[in-house]
DNA sequence: CAAACAATTTAGCCTAGGCTAACTATTTTA
DNA sequence: TAAAATAGTTAGCCTAGGCTAAATTGTTTG
């Protein structure tokens, strides 16, 4: 019952709206949605760990812990693999650092959710929706889109100047 | 070395890019994004399944997988996945339909995912880009923020009109 | 300075979502 | 219509990221 394959796969993907994706492309985006998946964690906790460190001198599990919502032993595990992936270094029941590709990755990190979240407040997003908007959006927005909205904001934020 | 636990958390949230916000808002934030996180995927495939039908007459293991860009044990089982939660049902060796539940996830799904597509080409994000980021973006977006960007759209929409 | 408390780690469990390989069912075609 | 090709399923494996409970280490205090 109508299983030939049809010769259908015609990507006008101007209009789009009305036509999927050629498969590989398709395939494609599926893909990258995947792999930020696999960073994005990773990318949360050394972007905590790294305000911690420069909020509160120090990074401890128990605050991570108490910060991510989840317990103790997750944070510990999760710890680990940081220190597999050369993140953080760490002496058991110690505090943790980051290393330098750990600060680069926490910096990068914030920036992109410092753009992000003041490109939704300047929107005129609410400031809790942004900020939970922002945590969630900011692993999966390009850096060409990340530029949009940079300048976006720039010429567009008309909130009071900070401070 | 500096173990105490200062009292040192002042939920100064409005200029807070030098802040932390207090600790049981930051953890909400995180847990949102685990949530998502939970939905997504399903979302995704509920949503590709919705398309297939619409475009090609039905939804076939084979091609979900081909553009999931996953293997077909893999849809198999999240075919089974998606049966248990009420959004598909489906005979062994047949291809696929949308329960009611299926179908309106289907529809909000992309719905959502339609107005953050064209959110960002109006933003003047490239074609290509936008279909990624929109991918990965729609299920961060909560339903504030999609309304502020289906507004921004409708104001600001100068593509050439659709056909 | 020892006991109590707090923080960290470890062990072991669970689920989700990938994979490959082997098998079964269906459809196409020679 | 039987063989080949295609499609779908199952079994079994793996990793990530949660959890609780129990063990360990560090810190504070009576």
């Amino acid at each position: 019952m109508s299983h030939q394959k049809q010769p259908h796969e015609t990507p006008t993907a101007l209009d789009s709206d009305d036509t999927l994706p050629p498969v590989e492309q398709h395939a494609r985006q599926y893909e990258t949605v995947r792999l930020a998946h696999e960073t994005e964690l990773i990318e949360d906790y050394v972007e905590l760990i790294g305000d911690l460190i420069d909020h509160r001198g120090e990074a401890r599990a128990a605050d991570i812990a108490s910060r991510m919502g989840v317990s103790q032993a997750t944070v510990s595990k999760m710890i680990r693999r940081l220190n597999e992936l050369g993140l953080v270094t760490s002496q058991p029941y110690r505090s943790l650092f980051l290393t330098s590709a750990g600060k680069e990755m926490a910096q990068a990190s914030r920036a992109r959710h410092e753009i992000v979240l003041n490109f939704l407040r300047t929107l005129g997003v609410d400031d809790t929706t942004a900020r939970i908007d922002a945590e969630g959006m900011e692993h999966h927005v390009s850096d060409e889109t990340l530029a949009v909205m940079l300048a976006f904001t720039q010429k567009n934020d008309t909130r009071q100047p900070q401070r």
